[in-house]
DNA sequence: GTAGGGTTAG
């Protein structure tokens, strides 16, 4: 028996399974283990099962009929694998099947491996009672205290943000370990309590590369992307090994700064250490590159790498879109189509970004409609609210109000925002109205909608509808949320608030701003002083107008950054004043200026800017 | 022969 075994398991088609890529090879061992009657060999059957399922998500479907067809005697082993995979796939429910099968054969009972990778299937599921109902199976069956269990347990519960359960979890560990706390960790910063997260951290008896990742990525996802930043150099300091998940979210963090030079610095740091070049490593450089204005080394790491998934195709797609190029960034989404990667809903937003940047309205209606029906995609909210964008920036108000009004589901204020936008766009007061009536009925204090309408009437010089929507506004205590600015300067972040004088340098930036405006109004510049709501004299309008943070930050810009194209990231959109006095400095200082807003890039650049007026 | 902590696109 033991020679037969030993046999079995030497089998030249185990060895051959694990280097099986095609679906046809695998059917061809297959069919030798069948003719061979050796399927039901409970060694090689689990081996064959797990190899398969695990193989490839693809493949999950196959390894369920082997099982389905021939298995008439699956083991634990085979089970398990099986729901495993699932736990990693897409249909992460299908692994309960697989668990039943266990509790029904009578000579089978789960163990503490099932349970570990149920525990996964819940975290993926999201759905509290059957994480739960997992939670007390797993008790009756007695692997309560099976350190793995307890660690997956933690896990979950932070997925389904229910911090005390973690809690709970973890005070039953009885002896904690680097792996427990770094999930306690993550499930605090996951759960919103990055202070608590740090305090663990602070406290941890030891931590090694994991760890700090974890407590870096806290950081970067509650948006403190400086912190992030912070937190790596400390790790450097620390003299612990970096790897390409650290990179990753050291670019993650640059991404959102908009810290091009820092950007850089990571991208050499992988070159020069020769840190394994994984997709998601790539895809991160990629939209660090794209999302701080430098689409064309974004697209030379695109090119250059081999392997490429959903995420890079996405990436890629959007930031040609973001960056206004939207008939490359529709060649690419066909590149995609045709490389077999299947696009999935991210993908489409970033389709219909690209479409409705250079007003591809029909291409876009075409695309939109082939989510369903092509891919099988629901479209969501912010599919919608793309569409609407889309109509709107060609100017088909009418039509956008149409499709709004046909949406499937409740119209929420993405929607009706994007109709605002276009009716600011292209003056229709009207329609502005209906607009902004429909979303504060949605969302009452939403303080974007009351700027944009009553930019709409200030374009009509209707002071007195200005000044009444700014009652409404204090009565009701919709505050603005306040502009912020950032730049980097050799290295360094500078962010700006509106109205912060802190920087140690405001006495020059001061200075600058005061340089800028003689030479701009000697060019003819004339303030549009719409956007300022306050009911103050015409001067002082300006002079709040003159202190918009991407006006300071330019202007910092310009005394720290010569010959050097000024890169500035902000938290609202670019204003009309803001973007006239961008393309104005570009000529008159002859710089290049890259301000990125809320929803895409502007290159100033000669008195002029990448986005025609369309923003 | 299976298992525990950190990562990418909106």
């Amino acid at each position: 028996m033991k020679s037969s075994l030993t046999t079995i398991a030497k089998h030249p088609s185990i060895s051959l399974l694990k280097s099986c890529t095609t679906m046809k090879e695998l059917k061809q061992i297959h069919a030798q283990l069948v003719v061979k009657g050796i399927l039901n060999h409970p060694h090689l059957q689990g081996q064959f099962v797990a190899t398969i399922a695990l193989h490839n998500p693809t493949n999950l479907n196959y390894a369920n009929q082997i099982l389905h067809h021939q298995c008439h005697h699956p083991t634990l082993f085979t089970l398990n694998s099986m729901i495993r995979a699932y736990s990693k796939s897409t249909t992460p429910h299908k692994s309960f099947h697989f668990y039943s099968k266990i509790l029904h054969f009578n000579n089978l009972s789960p163990d503490h491996y099932t349970f570990n990778f149920l525990v996964r299937t819940c975290a993926q599921l999201h759905v509290h009672v059957t994480g739960v109902s997992v939670h007390c199976a797993l008790i009756k069956h007695g692997f309560e205290h099976d350190p793995h269990v307890q660690t997956g347990l933690i896990f979950m519960y932070a997925e389904l943000g229910c911090l005390n359960s973690c809690h709970g979890v973890f005070e039953g560990v009885v002896e904690p370990d680097l792996v427990s706390r770094t999930a306690m960790l993550h499930a605090y910063a996951k759960c919103g309590d990055i202070e608590f997260a740090r305090k663990m951290f602070d406290e941890m008896p030891q931590r090694d590369f994991i760890a700090w990742n974890a407590m870096i990525t806290g950081y970067a996802q509650c948006g403190r992307s400086r912190d992030a930043l912070s937190m790596f150099h400390l790790m450097q300091m620390a003299g612990v090994k970096i790897n390409e998940v650290s990179m990753v979210l050291v670019l993650t963090a640059c991404t959102h700064l908009g810290a091009l030079d820092q950007g850089r610095w990571a991208h050499a740091y992988v070159e020069r250490y020769k840190l394994r070049m994984t997709v998601t490593l790539g895809t991160a450089l990629i939209d660090m590159y794209a999302k701080c204005g430098s689409i064309d080394k974004a697209m030379e790491v695109f090119w250059g790498m081999k392997e490429k998934n959903v995420y890079t195709w996405s990436s890629a797609i959007g930031g040609l879109a973001m960056n206004g190029l939207g008939e490359e960034s529709l060649d690419l989404f066909n590149s995609m189509k045709q490389d077999g990667v299947k696009p999935n809903e991210v993908t489409f937003i970033s389709v219909l970004k690209g479409c409705s940047v250079v007003g591809l309205v029909e291409e876009g209606r075409k695309h939109f409609h082939s989510m369903r029906t092509l891919y099988g995609i629901d479209p969501q909210l912010e599919h919608y609210g793309l569409m609407v964008d889309m109509y709107g920036r060609a100017a088909r108000l009418e039509e956008a109000l149409i499709f709004i009004n046909s949406m499937p589901i409740k119209p929420h204020v993405g929607a009706w925002s994007a109709l605002l936008h276009a009716c600011r766009m292209h003056k229709n007061k009207e329609l502005g109205e209906l607009a902004l009536e429909k979303i504060v009925e949605l969302e009452d204090k939403n303080d974007g909608a009351y700027v944009l309408l009553s930019n709409i009437y200030a374009d009509y010089m209707n002071w007195e509808k200005v000044s009444s929507l700014r009652q409404t506004m204090k009565a009701k205590g919709v505050k603005k949320l306040p502009g912020c600015s950032v730049i980097e300067v050799d290295g360094e972040v500078h962010e700006f608030f509106v109205g912060d004088k802190s920087h140690p340098r405001y006495d020059e930036i001061e200075l600058k701003l005061e340089e800028i405006f003689r030479c701009l109004r000697l060019s003819g510049y004339v303030a549009n002083t719409s956007p300022v709501l306050f009911d103050i004299e015409e001067e002082e309008k300006e002079d709040a107008l003159g202190k918009h943070s991407e006006k300071v930050a330019v202007a910092f810009g310009l005394i720290t950054l010569k010959g050097v194209p000024i890169r500035v990231v902000m938290n609202l959109r670019i204003c009309w004043d803001c973007h006239n006095v961008a393309k104005m400095i570009s000529k008159i200082y002859d710089t290049e200026i890259i301000i990125r807003d809320r929803s895409r890039f502007h290159h100033f650049k000669k008195g002029d800017c990448s986005c025609k007026g369309y923003w």
